[in-house]
DNA sequence: ATGATGAGTGAGCAT
DNA sequence: ATGCTCACTCATCAT
């Protein structure tokens, strides 16, 4: 799913300064790097664990864990960030698909504009020159979805 | 524009320690609550701050720099969620948007492909029936826009 | 000085 | 134990 980011994080002077004197001593960085320790599983940390003091395991765990959660704040930073860019990528195709569509409406419906007056004339036209056209040609209002119509055999009936 | 927070602030039993005994001695804040020194402005600080020492001082404006930044985080935070509401809302009228159109559209095409499958029975008829349609009724292909086209200009020419 | 924001920290929840 | 997310603090940048 998503990137995951532990190693490389990059702590500021004061962080540091923070971690080295408040967390933990100079010394247990030398038995792990920082990238080490956060990366190590749980066999491997309690190889290295073994032959420590009570307080120096619970250090190094509590080391650990802070920086397995400076990892985790940056994943969520980026996942929030990243979900953000999917919003806006699907907003934006979705404004794409509606210019398309009014597009293409605004066409068709010019289209259907014209072909309506087209048809009123031939009627008009008809009702001039009295040609009587057939019941199953229905007037040009009428609005019934036949869509596959094309091929139907014409009925045609002279009258006058 | 948004809403600013900095009254009710939440800390933990943790961060009230840290503050009491780190930050400010616990007489400070006798002086002034939280909600008060954070709220007040720079001249009414300046009136306490008459009469305190140099580190008293900086403490107290220190404290009141961590408040007031403790407010603006509040503010960052509910700002991003609700920025990420107007992307989701954008996002779901946009939707609607598109399927209003999308709808509107096969309507419109149901009945252009209708329309289109009448005039063209009216130009067969016309044809079986020795009928002579004059030049100004142009055949059902022809699509010059031309009558009730009360959509803006789209710059589109040719359609068929 | 004030406000905003990225990164880091601990608390607390869920698995 | 692990992973996530919230609220907070601090550094830093802009006004």
């Amino acid at each position: 799913m998503s990137k995951k980011i532990f190693l490389s994080q990059v702590k500021n002077e004061e962080s540091i300064a923070r971690a080295n004197l408040a967390e933990s001593p100079k010394w247990l960085h030398d038995v792990v790097s920082d990238d080490e320790l956060v990366s190590l599983s749980v066999k491997e940390l309690n190889r290295i664990l073994k032959g420590m003091s009570r307080e120096e395991v619970v250090k190094l765990k509590q080391r650990r864990r802070t920086l397995k959660n400076r990892g985790y704040a940056a994943n969520c930073r980026e996942k929030r960030i990243s979900q953000k860019e999917i919003l806006e990528t699907e907003k934006h195709q979705l404004k794409a698909e509606v210019d398309r569509l009014q597009r293409e409406n605004d066409v068709v419906k010019m289209e259907l504009s014209a072909l309506r007056s087209k048809c009123e004339a031939l009627e008009r036209f008809a009702e001039l020159n009295n040609i009587c056209i057939p019941m199953s040609l229905p007037p040009v209002t009428a609005t019934h979805a036949s869509v596959i119509v094309k091929t139907e055999p014409i009925p045609h009936t002279t009258v006058s």
